[in-house]
DNA sequence: GGTTAGCAGATTGGATCCAATATTCAAATG
DNA sequence: CATTTGAATATTGGATCCAATCTGCTAACC
């Protein structure tokens, strides 16, 4: 089977996909407003599914909107921050604690080769993917919980600081202590142990919160 | 100063608060598609701010969209309403242990306000001011706690359920039992209870999933 | 007979045009 | 000189029209 070729079937997912892309690379930057025509003629569409997708992006708090002054770049402050982190501390663990004793040996092994997959992308520099496939490491494990409304509530949460998560993964020495923890996470799921996975979760989450917080206060 | 008149800035808000009523009252029951046009016909306008309307509810997931195929109403499945009553444990009681320490009188009383307005609304029978004040108890103090994205969070996880909620102020039984654990609440509010507070929210939460999950398995 | 091709009808997706609102800036007024 | 009023401009909100896609049905074909 060959490689499928996906064309959007609509535009605003286009659309969206590639606002999407502005945020994360920080060309739509925290604060700036969001011109619809701007953004419609840089895509080709019109305004419709520009508008259909700021919806989409409001509703996720990438956006905030105010009704005919449009909408805005979401600014995140250090208590936003702060909020965002708890609560997945509190999310994250309850996913690990129902997850754990669910896992069969083949999700242990995707979850192995998402690490090794950060590691390579890791080596050739480049942030994009490092931050993709991370996302599919922690998530792979969230989702095997089989509670889909937990795993929607902490893809809320992740994207809510995906804006600073580039910056994490910039540093060497952050991106070696990443591979550290991820290794350690699969020891503690083969291993089948709860306690030992939250607690390196946390551990992760904490490094990862210290350096989001010092990217944000330093441009101010 | 006299009182403000509102007129929605906008044609979309407006039709927003509509379709929620529909939704709550049940015009618009779970698994029905939701027609563009008979949305704006009925409501005389065009079909351009329904869809953004929709946009918008199916971020909260109170509809699903599939491409060219349009909106359903969301249908909620025991396992749905499961994890949706476990993740509001989770957050509803870090809500509760940072708000209680923060909490002034005036906010106590304006919470006592609201479960005497619950009650004057149960004696009337009007089931659709019951939960609104209902809820205007509950997120009274879930808000104390100052962090708005929980609230939001909690505010969701409420939306998700807000179709059945009815069902369960419906019995006159269930209705003098929240009046029971209303004023229970007051009281750990006032003696600045956390531990009693938490208790009392979790058997208040329990009694109502117990209901909701009769009504929705009774009509299968 | 069961399966598939193809043709209406219905419904959604998108583009264009017009209306309503907000913003900016200059001029008039105290 | 500060303030405010008003017009011009920019931007968003909404309506209408056309295009693309899906659905249900009929008929041809194996």
């Amino acid at each position: 089977m060959t490689e499928a070729f996906v064309r959007p079937p609509t535009a605003q997912e286009a659309v969206l996909t590639e606002i999407r892309r502005l945020l994360v690379t920080g060309e739509l930057a925290p604060g700036t407003p969001v011109r619809q025509e701007a953004v419609a003629e840089r895509l080709g569409v019109s305004r419709v599914p520009v508008r259909e997708a700021l919806k989409v992006l409001e509703g996720e708090g990438h956006v905030v909107y105010a009704a005919h002054r449009g909408y805005v770049v979401a600014e995140l402050s250090v208590d936003d921050l702060t909020e965002v982190y708890r609560l997945r501390e509190l999310l994250e663990a309850e996913a690990i604690r129902v997850a754990v004793p669910r896992l069969d040996a083949a999700t242990i092994e995707s979850i192995g080769a998402a690490s090794r997959a950060v590691e390579a992308a890791g080596r050739r520099g480049d942030l994009a993917e490092m931050t993709a496939y991370n996302r599919d490491f922690h998530f792979l494990l969230f989702d095997a919980a089989g509670m889909p409304r937990l795993s929607r509530t902490l893809r809320q949460l992740w994207d809510a600081t995906d804006v600073y998560r580039a910056v994490y993964f910039a540093g060497s020495g952050n991106r070696t202590r990443v591979q550290h923890d991820h290794a350690e996470m699969v020891d503690a799921l083969r291993a089948r142990d709860v306690r030992a996975a939250i607690a390196v979760q946390k551990r992760h989450r904490d490094a990862s919160v210290e350096a989001v917080t010092a990217a944000i206060t330093a441009d101010d």
